[in-house]
RNA sequence: GCGGGUGUAGCUUAGUGGUAAAGCUCCAGCCUUCCAAGCUGGCUACGAGGGUUCGAUUCCCUUCACCCGCUCCA
């Protein structure tokens, strides 16, 4: 798909998400806040419903996992225990002259031995020398970038200085300096503003878990392997965001971790991410545009053996919805290291203690939804109508009544079949207009069922009930209705 | 943050140095026996702040937001 269509596309998306009230821009009548997105009345619904599914089928329809939910600001040191001070930041660097901005220790940088004259290059963590200096260097993978100005010449011993660093776009040397991003929001914790209370928003759900893991085993009575689960803003100071709530500052997610066995990670990853696959086929996200993208070994984390990202095939190309990674027990010995305390589970079986290693799962609620919008558009040039064909479990509005016209009691009789619905499911009544403005209207909000009252009513009780995606219509009783709609709102 | 683009009603567009038009939507009625029909009436806009000017939506500057790219991840 073009890019020029998939931008169509995202307008009308972000168009029918404010008309119809799912998603507005925040701070709206000020301008808009960068990056940060309000949920309307729809929108709050059709973000419960996924939140529901998700804790129903991870947490609470499992019988080995458990939930909890943590606070957003934690102890500083989780965040130093957990890596985030240290390498939750990328110094970037600008080129001036084309204007590209990469990663510093992505550039090239030149060294040179001011002594013997030796010269080699250093890019993207590969050192690269000529031919017959090659034995200086047998370690042909780079330490960090950083380290070589200053160290000894491999041949004479002199150190070494940088001669230049360049643009890896366009060759260039006219660079910005390298400037920190930190990416985790600082706030004050507490009304004086000194820095000995200054704390992080959390910029993961996951820590919550790590540092809670022995209040949850010593008090759930859970075996290897178990897992546990959050759902739960987090935020981060992302250099660039954009594609609506695709990638913005403030975002929910929903993670699990998932403790097992170190020796048995290999087979509960692979398990996760088949689970976790499946569970986006679940929601009614069709198969071709979701696909599972493995990281090669030079994306992993040191500590990771394993990670998978889901994708979605959104108007602006393939991204990542979630990510499923086999985190070994780099977060509980960190902790452990850090806190002193014994995050340990103990072993009926072998008689021991023993640091479980995590597989995680670490979805985005924000793009889960971004991804069964987008999916569910749908443009319906044959009846000229635009539908959000939704998965009618996660429907904000379950159904719509109408009385066909005003008149002749079909209005009360459509008004309290809409009441006694309401008390079960998310129901709309709407008595404005024509029928057919009606279940237009519906059919953009994702509505999958409308039931009208007709004179036929009058006579025997029966209405008809209208399937959103294929307009077909059945005629039943209206005391069946509830356990017909019930029937058909059931996940599966 | 840097570069490029955009900014008039909920949406799509028009227009002008003399404070703005239309269609659709929306709201209130009328009329209507099943898919945006018709009729009447109504609400709603020049993103924000400065400057130039007698007067700025229009020209200039700044700023904000959105889109694309660089980058990153949920």
């Amino acid at each position: 798909m073009s890019k020029t269509n998939g931008n169509v596309l995202m307008d009308k998306l972000v168009s029918l998400c404010k008309r119809r009230g799912f998603i507005f821009q925040s701070s709206e009548i000020y301008g808009g806040l960068t990056s940060c997105w309000d949920y309307g009345p729809l929108g709050v619904e059709l973000k419960r419903e996924v939140k529901n599914r998700w804790w129903h089928d991870v947490v609470t329809s499992r019988e080995d996992v458990v939930g909890m939910d943590a606070s957003i600001l934690m102890h500083p040191k989780v965040w130093e225990a957990s890596g985030h001070v240290a390498n939750f930041h990328d110094p970037l660097i600008d080129c001036r002259q084309c204007q590209a901005r990469f990663r510093a220790d992505k550039a090239p940088h030149y060294f040179q031995c001011p002594e013997c004259k030796l010269e080699f290059r250093v890019f993207d963590g590969l050192i690269e020398v000529k031919k017959e200096l090659a034995n200086y260097f047998p370690d042909l993978y780079a330490r960090d970038v950083n380290t070589y100005a200053g160290s000894p010449c491999p041949r004479c011993g002199h150190n070494l200085v940088l001669l230049k660093k360049t643009c890896p776009n366009c060759g260039s040397v006219d660079l910005s300096p390298a400037r920190q991003f930190n990416l985790m929001f600082k706030t004050h914790f507490g009304p004086s503003e000194d820095t000995a209370s200054e704390v992080y928003l959390r910029p993961e759900t996951a820590q919550g878990i790590f540092v809670n893991f022995d209040n949850v085993i010593s008090t759930s009575r859970l075996k290897l392997p178990f897992g546990i689960g959050q759902i739960g803003k987090a935020f981060r100071n992302e250099i660039t965001t954009g594609n609506f709530i695709f990638r913005s500052r403030e975002f929910e997610q929903m993670e699990l971790e998932y403790f097992v066995r170190p020796e048995e990670s290999q087979k509960w990853y692979e398990y996760w991410v088949q689970e976790r696959f499946n569970w986006y086929i679940k929601l009614g996200i069709r198969a071709e545009n979701l696909r599972l993208r493995p990281h090669s070994q030079d994306e992993l984390a040191h500590y990771a053996r394993g990670c998978t990202d889901v994708e979605y095939k959104f108007p602006f190309g393939w991204s990542e919805l979630e990510g499923i990674a086999d985190r070994q027990t780099f977060d509980l010995d960190q902790h452990i290291n850090a806190s002193g305390k014994k995050l340990t589970y103990f072993d009926p079986e072998t008689n021991a203690h023993l640091v479980p290693a995590v597989v995680e799962s670490s979805a985005g609620v924000d793009r889960t939804i971004l991804t069964v919008l987008a999916d569910a558009y749908w443009e319906d040039t044959e009846h000229d109508r635009t539908v959000l064909r939704l998965n009618p479990a996660l429907a904000p509005i379950k159904v719509a009544v109408f009385p066909l016209v005003n008149r002749e009691g079909m209005p009360e009789i459509a008004a309290n079949i809409f009441h006694d619905l309401k008390k079960y499911m998310a129901a709309f009544y709407d008595d404005s207009g024509s029928i057919g403005r009606r279940y237009r209207r519906q059919d953009e909000a994702g509505t999958p069922y409308a039931i009208t009252v007709d004179s036929q009513t009058l006579q025997d009780g029966t209405v008809t009930l209208r399937e959103r995606d294929s307009l077909l219509q059945i005629r039943l009783p209206k005391e069946r209705l509830l356990s017909e709609l019930k029937a058909r709102l059931e996940p599966h």
